[in-house]
DNA sequence: TATGAATGAGAGTTCATTCAT
DNA sequence: TATGAATGAACTCTCATTCAT
């Protein structure tokens, strides 16, 4: 599995034609009409399978949505595994600045690839009390850990505000994570710039907020 | 009920007992389930009324959505009406963190009195073309109009960096939204702190990031 | 309730048409193919109505089960109830075997006319717990205890050997439910003599095996 | 497996392991479940081979059903064959109660060894015509047919009452297919005495009904 | 010979909605 | 106005069976 390149979808190669049909057309029903509202019968339509073939691989609708969702969340934290963040401790980062620039760029562009699944995942958490444990699992705990260290890191080389590493981070990802919903998600019509001037505004911003004032 | 001078609830009024009782049983049914995820048998059983009865008031399972959801919408844009914004024109507040902290207090206690409409209403926009329409109309033109408003306000004050109005108030009240959606909504039990000391910790990084440094 | 005579049919008269036809479509079709062979469609189509109002009448395929089967058992231990006891014990019947020629007219008249009931049940026991429960409570318990009185009765009277009760009961039961059974549900198209025939050589042969020698 | 000198299981030594296993596993699940409430899926789990394979052998469902009765009701047949037959009339007894005895003693070990395959039996017949006509061929006239010779023996030499052979024959029959049945099939945890008990009394009483009086 | 992926018909059940009362 | 019985389409899921490997 390899990180800041391609290749996370070790997982995928194991799926036959017919999984990968249904997965796919899955995802792109669920996303547009929610899990609730989008029927077995469309999904085997869709993915040009026997309806009874999609119970066969994934037990019941619900296990198909979990095999939708969960190597999501997988890939999702991929590039925040130890490896990366020696990358930021070894100085491969001089400022917290560049670190962000660098994993917005990284993820927005994974989120913009999967933005379905994004979409799915943001709007199932709330119904599957499962899919909010394993999100809590993978993101809450692992990530928040790793990006305390980072925000530990440069908040001793003075360059972040000396808040609570906790909110730091709830209000950086907020910002980002705010700004990919609001622009993917749920107004995807409105009128935006280009993503990367909106990206880069953001960064502006975010870091003026935690830069301390000398 | 009145908030801010501005009667909200007129139509709550012209709500006979069980056209109320089928409301609340569906809020809390759609908050609890999705939309699609419930029947209206179950609203039936919560409200003590009839099926059939229901459809006598609401013509269908989706014109209950939409009287459910409509009046949320309403309510939660009335603070930034026209007089409010006067207020702020008119120096009532000083500052804009003032401005901030006061929306963020009067808002914030408004959406925790009616979470369960917000959940219904940010998980169910994406999929009800009408809704979103509504939305956008209320509080994308309306709202965001009169904030810019603000906005420049108190960046022709100096108390705002110079940066685009449009962006600004989409960093304030993504930040905002995104602890409300974080925190009541995805991951209800997170181990949160207290609601004052969040908010207060947003406050002070927004206002960080917007002050302009000498 | 009347019992030597006809009318045990009191919740019979709760039914609705509707159900009333779900329920004899029911007990056509289970007894001519079995109920695990018989599909909901069929019964609804035989009984003239909506798939749907099985189960809005009968929670699910197996509560319409239960429905057709438990007025079954307690009709058939109707007759067993003190009053008819208290007959015997009043020397209503002189001998035994004028008591269960009595019996036997009885329960055979009710069972030709509850055939395919009959066939339900004792098919269906096997397969279903609670049925079985509900068997023994009625027809173990109840029926078992008051037959032990009549047959004590008798051997008091010197007219019955004295043999255990229970073994005795088994035997006179077992005779005429094999016959029952034999002619009626297995093999209804055997050339068998005519009824009366049959179960005077039957009471006969039952009478002579339970009469003392002198 | 050799009864009274016949190879009753010629048959089975024909089969493979997996078809071995396929028959076991059926028998198991169709005693327990019913034939029609059990799956191919099912049995082939139990059986450990692929769904495909049962069809390959027995080229439906219905086909192993019948594959797993028909020898049983061969072997059920087999110590009524001529041979036993003979020897009663060779005088190897001397009693109408020894045979019956002995033929109890035989049959009920038989059945108890093959339960699941009697409970199968008894269950399908009703709704499987071919079965039927098995049964009616095998045990109807064949069985029959040699115990009514058996019968009129003992009639010629006065120990049992001048009734019409077919009506004791059904009565003796019937009386400990009724036991069995009872015991084993419909309800098996009753408060049962020791088998040889209950078998010990049940010919008292059939003795007692068949012999004359003098 | 044995497999197990694939099928599509049909299973039981739930659904939003209608309508006579 | 309110009911709840009734509907039949649509739902999720299981079934016996087939067939390429």
């Amino acid at each position: 599995m390899r990180i800041r390149g391609v290749n996370v979808s070790k997982d995928n190669e194991k799926l036959t034609e017919k999984q990968r049909a249904i997965i796919d057309a899955a995802i792109e029903l669920f996303a547009e009409k929610g899990f609730a509202a989008t029927s077995t019968n469309e999904i085997a339509k869709k993915a040009e399978v026997a309806e009874g073939t999609i119970f066969k691989h994934f037990k019941s609708k619900k296990g198909l949505l979990m095999s939708v969702v969960s190597p999501m969340m997988v890939k999702l934290m991929a590039p925040f595994i130890k490896n990366d963040i020696n990358k930021v401790i070894d100085k491969e980062y001089d400022t917290f600045q560049e670190f962000i620039r660098e994993m917005i760029e990284n993820r927005t562009e994974f989120l913009k690839k999967n933005l379905p699944l994004l979409r799915i995942l943001i709007q199932e958490i709330p119904f599957h009390p499962e899919l909010k444990e394993q999100f809590i699992e993978h993101i809450g705990k692992d990530i928040f850990a790793k990006l305390i260290i980072v925000v530990e890191h440069f908040q001793a080389k003075g360059q972040i505000i000396d808040a609570d590493p906790y909110t730091i981070i709830r209000m950086v990802a907020g910002s980002i994570f705010a700004y990919i919903i609001a622009r993917h998600v749920v107004v995807p019509e409105g009128n935006w710039d280009r993503e990367e001037v909106e990206i880069e505004r953001i960064i502006e911003l975010i870091s003026n907020g935690i830069t301390p004032r000398e």
